[in-house]
DNA sequence: GCGTCGATGGCA
DNA sequence: GCCATCGACGCG
């Protein structure tokens, strides 16, 4: 059975791994009485307190509170007044942990542009409604793919300059194998985002 | 192809 | 005031 719904065990892990074998899953969200798939292709770890990029550096407040429960529920937030970023909670309760998910490429002749976690959340209709939600569900889940074979890259994190001796930690994971990255110069590619 | 910038709102 | 972003715009 190469495809099984990921359980609760799966999640109970460091940030760090499950960033890395969330790579290649896949993604199922049903709205609106349709469902959608995706294979997930670029992942961000944030791997605790002290990790200066993981907003549960700042303390447990409101926002983060969803990652100090336990693993393998969806932890939305809003980002710049405007995009919902989607992550999974990983670890487990008292340890805020978490997996962003970043891109994701349509599987089943659906079309829609997921290079990015803004892009991502609005084409899948994510929004902090969803945020708490335990997805092991079946609104918003996971599947393994054990027939897919992700070919792993490591980068530093996006857009978290202000994180200090944290900032360089190679805690972003893409899959060379999607058509996403990395690319031969010169054609399409996430817009100042390949420097590895 | 790449740098710069504005939008937009919750949060500490 | 700052963001775990995106897309539009201008350059040459």
């Amino acid at each position: 059975m190469p495809r099984k719904k990921l359980r609760h065990a799966f999640f109970e892990r460091p940030a760090i791994d499950l960033a890395r074998d969330l790579l290649g899953t896949i993604l199922v969200r049903r709205v609106r009485g349709k469902e959608y798939r995706a294979r997930i292709v670029e992942t961000e770890a944030y791997v605790g307190a002290h990790d200066l990029a993981c907003h549960a550096s700042k303390g447990r407040t409101a926002r983060t509170e969803v990652m100090f429960g336990p693993a393998g529920r969806a932890y939305v937030y809003l980002i710049y007044g405007m995009y919902d970023m989607l992550n999974i909670v990983a670890s487990h309760r008292e340890d805020p942990q978490a997996v962003l998910i970043r891109g994701a490429e349509p599987l089943d002749r659906w079309q829609a542009d997921l290079t990015g976690p803004g892009k991502l959340t609005r084409a899948l209709r994510i929004t902090r409604a969803q945020n708490g939600l335990d997805l092991t569900g079946d609104r918003l889940f996971l599947l393994a793919d054990s027939a897919y074979r992700p070919q792993l890259v490591e980068t530093r994190r996006i857009g978290i300059d202000y994180a200090k001796e944290w900032k360089d930690a190679l805690l972003r994971f893409v899959d060379a194998n999607s058509g996403l990255f990395p690319q031969p110069r010169g054609v399409k590619t996430h817009p100042s985002r390949n420097a590895l």
